[in-house]
DNA sequence: TAGATTGTTAATCGATTAACAATC
DNA sequence: TAGATTGTTAATCGATTAACAATC
């Protein structure tokens, strides 16, 4: 399925979102849809939406279109969410509790079962049932309970040496909030959510449009 | 310097981050900087780096190199950090709070000056010295108070109606956490940030490279 | 001046789109 | 069977890399 042909990144980043808009069709009930009426929906041509599919096997019906329900569950399949990962969260302060809630709240398998922080103030509280330990326990709790994935949610400072902490533990992949580039080992998934430099590009989006606005003004 | 040649979405990522590492260097000192090692540093090829650039200037000098603090003020121009943005942010709910907080913590020139939302039990509250007023002043605030950006942490379901207010009110520019697809109008600058799907990213990397691993060990 | 490194053109690579044969 | 739409190959487009002349 996954047959060693790397994926290019371009493709991963649109596979979400194709779970997302199929996801929706399901709930309207829609049970058929062809990538023409899937390329309205989403944006990309119906030739990309076939062709990324496509990597990733055969899912439609030649002379019908692609059974939403069937393609859906393919997808999950595909992004890995047809299983249940173990979580933890480092960094228990602002951000830290808002993902823990969010994740919580849009419960698709990513359990957090363990916030830490090395703040004594924190040790010992909860955040929706979930208890805040002390970061010296990270290491162990991570081998002992085989959790999959660690949340970064520290400051950049101590970001690396709590990614390299979750790693010894036996992580597999990182979601990071820091806003630092983690060095990490190739066996190890990550996937940055950098908020400063999202809102920079913002931030060049906003002038680039003003910049146009002038132009045609002349 | 941005005439009118759009730029490809690719360079745009990567100018957050060329800032990002300027500044780096700018704060241990470093007074010169070449393509090459900036190449090293952020893991862009010297050639891609040089000509990111050249898209919008030539801001180096053959046969020396970049001035790292000359080069960091120019990326703060291209990116429109070099002004005050007026902020509001829709749904103070935990990632509103954590969103507020964050921005006033790394505080550059994104200043949030009004939190709405809808619910009674919120209004009137604080957050960092930031008050919480009613959803319906929301559009003749940012009317009368020349609001540049909007921050919508509301659910899926009220995004597209703050959107639209926002739009109403004037804003040019929407920082969105909901995970829906906005529409909007051209002249709006809109950065979205989906977390559930850069969960899925991840999700998607972990199963990758444990298909690789197994593949390994055949 | 000689050495270094940019700015920029040309070559390559990869991703997207178009086209159409296969087939339901 | 005829019509529709996929799967897939070929053509195009754009982005990245390589090369080198310009120049500090």
């Amino acid at each position: 399925m996954n047959n060693n042909t790397k994926i290019s990144n371009a493709i991963i980043r649109r596979l979400p979102r194709y779970r997302r808009y199929l996801n929706i069709l399901r709930k309207r009930g829609v049970k058929k849809v062809s990538s023409n009426e899937l390329s309205e929906l989403i944006g990309y041509t119906a030739s990309q939406i076939r062709q990324d599919l496509n990597t990733f096997g055969g899912f439609g019906q030649q002379g019908y279109g692609y059974s939403v329900d069937h393609l859906y569950k393919e997808l999950n399949k595909i992004l890995g969410l047809d299983r249940e990962y173990k979580t933890v969260l480092v960094g228990a302060g602002n951000m830290g509790s808002a993902i823990t809630k969010y994740t919580y709240y849009y419960k698709i398998g990513f359990n957090i079962v363990a916030l830490f922080d090395n703040n004594p103030a924190l040790v010992g509280q909860k955040v929706n049932d979930v208890e805040i330990l002390p970061f010296e326990d990270l290491e162990d709790f991570v081998r002992d309970n085989g959790i999959d994935i660690g949340i970064i949610t520290v400051n950049q400072e101590s970001a690396q040496d709590v990614a390299d902490t979750l790693i010894r533990g036996g992580v597999k992949g990182i979601w990071n909030f820091a806003p630092i580039d983690l060095e990490i080992p190739d066996h190890i998934a990550i996937e940055n959510v950098h908020l400063s430099e999202s809102l920079h590009t913002l931030s060049f989006l906003i002038r680039s449009k003003e910049l146009e606005r002038e132009e045609e003004n002349n």
